[in-house]
DNA sequence: AAGTATCTTAACCATTTGGTTAAGTTTGAC
DNA sequence: GTCAAACTTAACCAAATGGTTAAGATACTT
């Protein structure tokens, strides 16, 4: 076989903190190469070049940050669990990887067919959160809200504290930096709460 | 006078523009100045470098983002219509400048100290909002949430779907682009009845 | 021991880019 | 008309950077 997968992976996992910390624009190949403690001959033996090595970055950031947390959705039982499961493996998934959402929002961005593409051919799909919502509107369940907007405000109200960490502590947390571990500890609660007491009957 | 001020305002128009699509490592000098049609020499004579310029940049679109719309906020009245009235108002600022979210987001990351200056010269601050929301919990007028977790959670309904378009196009739309303005339309509405319901006793 | 894949060293190259310089032209105020 | 400020043209430079090349060293397999 051609390739060592120690040394590939090596080379993956330090440059998915590159790209992540500089996006694409901002990161060098040399840089890559030093953190992997490599050299950058190697580096393109690797990895032709770095639209490729990124491509390949993006896709597994996508991957990590988009479908995995949907396995943990039961849409057979109570919508109320449903949403506590949801959102506290969605935000302790973002704590281990702080970086991943700017990371794919910045460079989604700068290249939304990216996104699309990659949404289409990985065959993800949330139209049976969207059916199960509605289903519980239909019952009588939960208020009428629009399965979209619920979604939409869900997602929100998990990722956006991790993009905007810097915003948040300067507007909300007066500048002191350490408030804001504890600000997320105690989000797994809070956001579930606000969800459930928002849309329960 | 050493400048002329239409040129000035050219130029930072274009620069605002250019610097808010690619970032400031996307960004060309000479971007800018097609853009703004002047040449890059002129470019220079008005704004010493790069980095000059995109401090004030960056400065204008901060101060833009941020304190404006708290002066819509009458912290004297109904809480409840305090929260329309912001919602409505930031959402509506937003949707006239709907990149400026990201890029604030994005070099914000990049330079967190910034922001913080930024902050602190110009005296902005939150606490007022914080001590409303904590008077109305006293008296039995909204439920018992931490402030600070109310405040965010607002920001993060009103912002995250600027940030995160392609995403929510992708995923929650089904890649069904021509949607994406109609869910803004609702937006004004279905977030301040969200956060309402979730608070409201 | 031989051979092959992995990895290093180090020099090299083409291109891009921020920034400069210098000379000249246009424009508007007085 | 004069003079200075505003602006253009065009050539130029140094540094950074993605990528290449070639020769050799190291290690693993058989």
């Amino acid at each position: 076989m051609k390739y060592n997968k120690d040394t590939s992976e090596k080379i993956l996992d330090s440059a998915i903190d590159i790209f992540q910390e500089n996006g694409f624009n901002g990161t060098r190949m040399q840089a890559i190469a030093d953190k992997a403690k490599i050299n950058k001959s190697l580096l393109h033996y690797y990895f032709k070049s770095k639209d490729k090595l990124f491509q390949i970055i993006i896709e597994k950031a996508v991957k990590l940050f988009i479908p995995r947390v949907l396995k943990v959705i039961n849409v057979e039982g109570d919508i109320f669990q449903m949403i506590r499961d949801f959102v506290s493996a969605y935000i302790d998934m973002l704590r281990k990887n702080p970086h991943i959402p700017s990371f794919i929002i910045n460079e989604i961005n700068n290249n939304p067919e990216r996104l699309l593409k990659l949404l289409k051919t990985s065959g993800f799909n949330v139209d049976f959160v969207k059916v199960k919502i509605q289903e519980d509107i239909d019952k009588g369940i939960i208020r009428d809200i629009s399965p979209e907007h619920l979604l939409l405000n869900t997602l929100s109200l998990c990722i956006f504290p991790f993009v905007a960490k810097p915003m948040v502590v300067g507007i909300i947390l007066n500048g002191e930096e350490d408030k804001f571990e504890k600000l997320l500890d105690e989000r797994k609660k809070v956001v579930a709460n606000f969800i459930i007491d928002s849309i329960k009957i």
